[in-house]
DNA sequence: AATATGTAGATTGTTGACAAAATATCGAGA
DNA sequence: TCTCGATATTTTGTCAACAATCTACATATT
């Protein structure tokens, strides 16, 4: 007897709306510090009120929303001191997992690791000779989650997906300029070696190094964006 | 023209609940596991079943209750492997911060912290000396404090306080081994140390390597303990 | 003109009721 | 006795209405 299961994963109301919103606030269509008006979105999403508050309760537990008791929920607003306490958070964890992974990969527990990372590194080079940026920004992401799932620690990649999720908001604008990508290439391997090779110091060592350099990336070009503004 | 402040603090109805069940959890009237009854809740506190509802979900986003759609919500058990995640994620945050800290030492942003860290590392010897172990523990967690708040970081320390209270639910008993107090003690100066002379990469060294300690600390005494048990 | 006050409208906070799902109960058949 | 299944009860999910609070605008006051 099999079947494909129905209704697995289909969840509440609230949680679809809280996906929605969610949605909403990613791309922009409600932008930094704008207002969530409960009615509007009940309106909008064909739900009670009831249900959108409770979706909009959910998404402040995740940084993006803020509460003011009787004012509402706003569209958190990102300052440049948060981002960089937010790359600092990010490149903690980061170096946590990749210590991690690096113990775990050398007690035989992430047997995958070594070629997944091996292949991430080889198509992340291909994407860059190509020039191919959609690609290589897909194959970032792929290279972290790779490390953050070999860590084996569930909450610290939620945490590191929702400081993600807010940086992403905080920086629309890509950052790729080819000589970054290189060095960003570069940084990988470093990272990877280090925890194939199973060096839990050395691996956090290179991941920090890695998310620090990408911070003075970020500052380097938001200045040069800014003086181009200007 | 001067009045005291009414009102101020006074909250939600359903953020008073959040924090009474909070309480119950932590104090242990709510057992790892156990399931929340809306309506029960909802009685004994005298508010509606929906500011219950409000405030379990608001719990959920700290990792205190999981839920289930359909099922309800249940205090979360937390495993053994998760007290590992714990503590590395907790050693993650906290050096990260313990850097930020002496990076701002360094800056001149936090010019009393060297003097509050002399003052409570003295404390918690003179502490130790006369064996004072619930001053030795209140200390122990304001030294933490002290540089999560000098790292000037907000999103770390809320990440950082909710561990700390997840970590504390699972260990109840206390690990206070007079040895042990000393030995953290003797970390506890390193580190401080280590951010007073502005070095990052000490500072992060040595709180991660407290962290790592206090772990292996914890697992001899929770592996005695349950040979004691047996 | 600038500031305070009052009032109407809009928005959030809270509640109780109904619908849907899950759990417990109980009996029939093997 | 045990398992399966139908039914009753409990519990969660969703909604709409009421109460409390805030916001905006008009009016009055200096």
């Amino acid at each position: 007897m099999k079947a494909r299961l129905i209704g697995v994963g289909r969840s509440t109301l609230a949680e679809e709306a809280r996906a929605e919103i969610e949605r909403m606030i990613t791309e922009g269509e409600l932008t930094a510090g704008e207002k969530l008006n409960e009615l509007e979105l009940s309106v909008v999403m064909g739900v009670s009120r009831g249900t959108v508050r409770e979706a909009i309760r959910s998404l402040a537990g995740s940084g993006l929303v803020d509460l003011i008791a009787n004012r509402g929920a706003f569209v958190h607003e990102t300052t440049l001191s948060e981002v960089q306490n937010l790359y600092e958070l990010r490149g903690a964890i980061f170096a946590m997992a990749c210590g991690a992974a690096a113990r775990r990969y050398g007690q035989g527990d992430e047997p995958r690791l070594a070629e997944d990372l091996a292949r991430n590194i080889e198509q992340m080079n291909a994407a860059r000779e190509a020039e191919e940026t959609p690609n290589y920004y897909i194959l970032n992401i792929e290279f972290h989650d790779l490390l953050l799932a070999a860590a084996n620690n569930p909450k610290a990649k939620a945490i590191y997906d929702n400081v993600k999720r807010e940086m992403h908001l905080f920086r629309r604008r890509g950052l790729s300029i080819a000589s970054n990508i290189a060095r960003s290439l570069e940084e990988h391997r470093a990272i990877a070696e280090a925890v194939i090779a199973g060096d839990e110091n050395a691996s956090r060592d290179a991941a920090n190094e890695h998310i620090r350099q990408g911070f003075d990336r970020y500052m380097a070009t938001a200045t040069r964006q800014r003086q181009a503004d200007a």
